[in-house]
DNA sequence: TCATAATTACGATACTGTATCGTATCTATA
DNA sequence: TATAGATACGATACAGTATCGTAATTATGA
């Protein structure tokens, strides 16, 4: 039986590998430079391709940036170890890392800069990264929840925000994160969140 | 006693006003645009001056900048009632506010984005607005400590960063802020910072 | 004392050189 | 043949500068 083969476009066909060069050099830039700054020009530069081979794809700047934002992806293990003291310290040190590579926390400034003027790049950030990650924060709560460990009344949401958030402050008051921070936060907000039995 | 006055300089003097209205236009408009999207002919538009005007007085687009935002000030009241939960609310109440205002969280976004172009803008954020509220949160905590409230071994500072910072993860997650937050995060941190007496 | 010269500030306008987005036109490729 | 890809280009924006006429002040000389 012979295979069909779909029906096959007339012209040259896209490199796929071009387009991927693209969206990297797209990603990296709009974290180097921030959105305004960054020009279709260095992306192109950086791919090595023309301009209009990346108009052929995307229509526009801001439909370039968006396209690189869709690429982000969370890529981080979800610790399960049973002991919640671990494993959100193993998840927050995950995400430290990630924010103290180069231009971690400078992609974030430019979503937040850009809201008012392109809301598409803080969207997608949000659904690509700080929605899964809150997720796996909250995933981490709901088993000691469910384990019984959690005393009640507690604002489960509220504690995921301290916990990532507090990296943000960090940074924002420092620029740098020291080890061993994730560690005093989890103390704290565990010592809140956990039923208390006798202490001594 | 002849009072000595300064030796005048010829020429006509310069009117404080239209530098003030000058620092106020850069302040909005850094805000509202970011850096590098804020034009000097915008500012000056916004300001009703020229832009020579805007040159004899700063040299350059980052200076003009970096004065803006050495004019911004924390005047946010100091809660004192003894009662620290209530204290820590009512500052963080106090916080919320601002981010809310337009712009609040852009001209974070903004100065972070900057970073590696226009380290000065982070530098004076975090001299003006970061440092000056950790300071208030941390006195509120230190007063507590006073009083002996406080168990041993929590790290205070790395409390205040939570309390901070789950605003702003708040924020990068929802672009909103819904009142009784600060609430919240205060009945889990304070809980977990508290000396222990008998629970029931 | 008064009028004028000298000086600086200001608005309005124009200019310079550079950067950027998006498009036109050409050659190369499948 | 039709599309991909590259170079060149047009239009516009922008930071910073130059110029002109007028305004506002001090200094100076009659």
């Amino acid at each position: 039986m012979r295979k069909i083969a779909p029906t096959p476009t007339p012209g040259r066909p896209r490199d796929p590998e071009t387009g991927q060069r693209i969206l990297d050099a797209a990603l990296r830039l709009l974290a180097a430079q921030g959105y305004s700054r960054m020009s279709l020009d260095a992306i192109a530069v950086d791919a090595r391709v023309s301009k209009p081979t990346m108009y052929r794809r995307w229509s526009s700047k801001a439909d370039l940036a968006t396209a690189a934002l869709r690429t982000l992806q969370l890529a981080e293990p979800r610790p399960d170890s049973g002991s919640t003291p671990a494993d959100l310290i193993a998840t927050l040190e995950n995400f430290s890392r990630s924010l103290l590579r180069p231009n971690g926390m400078s992609l974030i400034g430019t979503v937040l800069a850009e809201e008012a003027h392109t809301p598409e790049l803080l969207r997608l950030f949000r659904e690509r990264i700080v929605t899964p990650r809150r997720a796996m924060l909250r995933a981490i709560l709901d088993r000691a929840a469910e384990r019984g460990e959690l005393r009640a009344g507690a604002d489960l949401d509220a504690a995921v925000q301290m916990l990532t958030g507090a990296f943000y402050a960090r940074y924002l008051a420092q620029s740098k994160i020291e080890p061993g921070f994730a560690r005093q936060l989890v103390e704290i907000v565990w010592n809140g969140l956990r039923k208390v039995k006798a202490r001594r």
